[in-house]
DNA sequence: CGTTTTGATGCTGACTTGGCATCATTTGCG
DNA sequence: CGCAAATGATGCCAAGTCAGCATCAAAACG
């Protein structure tokens, strides 16, 4: 089965006439008539009636020359949609997301303009932890990675530095300590502290845990197994106790401090696979240095 | 574009392997190879990675698969279709129906027996006039007529008798007259006739007129315009009055007895176009000689 | 380091398609 | 009525398309 065909067959019936539709599609007349007669014998059914002068569509044929333009539209739009998810216009981005990562501007202003200039792309969603980004990306199964730490990027994959952060101290504004713009550790010594859950947060927790007692601070830990920053700040915001979070991170009612001589820097990265050259991936990226 | 090529693109996809591919479509690995060459240089666009070992579908080809799958699919679907409607087991029957029609036991029966074997075919019933349905039949706007009356089928129709019958009078069943079971003029000279509307019923009511004053019968016109049956016999059954109405037409509470000496024979027939050489139409045909 | 796997390329013959000339039939016009 | 126009069909040939075969190139496997 040819589409020329079905082309030749769509504009006999359109124009009931061999020698318009073979003007119609610049070939000569005979050429048309035998290859109407061979489709009519592919499908092993006449599409017209041979009427003495003329030829009108046969019930067949009324019901071949709809399908017929269906396939031929079909196979319109499925070129020109190939070429648009070949040249990024359209698709399905797959990205993973830390979630501290929806507290750094540059995320918003990304997608906002990557939005504006690819509206077809579609975006799937998967939040998840640093260490399952890296792995999710060797094994293909995100495109885009935001991740969040300080782990570097495991070999073969690209990244991206999109923030710089430091950790500092969270409490609700209504709490003393918050009138003052810079927190030392006897400030803080004995105050209950809420505390990420080790799992959920793994070497993150702990990390933390290392430079508290490097600076000779030993945290009170009152509350534990918090699984996200949003528990983790709504209990500050309840009084419940001191946290200690990334400076970035913003709600209301809460202020985040930074802590004399504590630092445990982290970073905001795009990571990607190094060798897919697909377009989407790669527009993505030039937006995301544009916003930045 | 060839369909083939779609075919080819298809199975290499599946396979993700050449080799594989051109065995399970039996032609040899350097044709699928080029063949898939150049459906890519036809599209403008690659389908398939080439890694250094084998090759997987870009993010073109997953989309180009997709709709590739779609076209063979509907390709086929087209083909079965129209084979369908040429043997008359796929379509559209567009039928005229005097409402008299109705009342024959016949038709209720050539359709249940159609219905049977070509649950597949579609009806579209256009009730009108046996005038009009002579008229759409030559300008092929019905397939078929269920025309009910003395006119004769223009020329260039065909037609199959399907029943005989004669006109009688139609009275409540509570009516005196009711007991008898042959009326004569004398009996229901001075009723309450019901009369057809003269448009609606053209020649026919003109005929039954003449045919009563024929035999000395000058009925007694009290109400008249009903353009339909349904009417008729409703006011019938509601004692307004007595009509004339062919033998067949049965309701509840209402008898039909014939007059002495009136005739005026009508016959239900199926009219066709005659150089109509469609299997659907040539089916309904055979089914109501059978169902006869 | 040779063998296997996997895709690409060059060449040739067979099939497909289009153009040209021509035919057959019907219709329309003087 | 007879001739021209309209309309589709057929025969023949050249150009294009496609499949098979042999072969190459690169990478992987043992």
């Amino acid at each position: 089965m040819n589409m020329r065909r079905l082309r030749y067959f769509v504009a006999v019936a359109e124009e009931e006439n061999f020698h318009r539709a073979s003007a119609r599609l610049h070939i000569a007349q005979p050429a048309l008539s035998r290859q109407i007669r061979l489709l009519e014998e592919e499908l092993g059914t006449n599409l017209f009636l041979r009427l003495p002068r003329g030829i009108t569509l046969s019930r067949a044929g009324i019901s071949y020359l709809e399908d017929a333009r269906q396939i031929l539209r079909l196979s319109e739009q499925a070129r020109s949609r190939a070429i648009a998810v070949e040249s990024g216009q359209l698709g399905t981005l797959r990205v993973g997301f830390h979630d501290a990562a929806h507290h750094y501007p540059v995320v918003k202003s990304t997608f906002k303009s990557f939005r504006a200039d690819f509206p077809n792309v579609h975006f799937r969603f998967i939040s998840s932890s640093s260490q399952d980004q890296f792995e999710a990306l060797t094994t293909n199964d995100i495109d885009l990675g935001f991740v969040y730490g300080w782990e570097k990027p495991v070999s073969g994959l690209q990244h991206l530095k999109l923030a710089d952060d430091d950790i500092g101290l969270a409490l609700s504004s209504e709490h003393p300590l918050a009138v003052k713009s810079k927190i030392s550790v006897d400030d803080i010594r004995g105050e209950p502290f809420l505390w990420a859950d080790t799992v959920s947060f793994r070497s993150h927790s702990d990390a933390i845990l290392r430079a508290c007692t490097a600076i000779g601070f030993n945290p009170n830990i009152w509350h534990q197994g918090l699984t996200s920053l949003e528990a983790m700040m709504s209990m500050v915001e309840s009084g419940m106790g001191l946290a200690i979070i990334p400076n970035a991170i913003r709600s209301e009612n809460i202020v985040v401090r930074p802590i004399e001589g504590l630092s445990h820097p982290v970073e905001l990265m795009l990571v990607w696979h190094g060798d897919s050259d697909s377009s989407v991936v790669s527009n993505f990226i030039k937006h995301t240095r544009l916003a930045m």
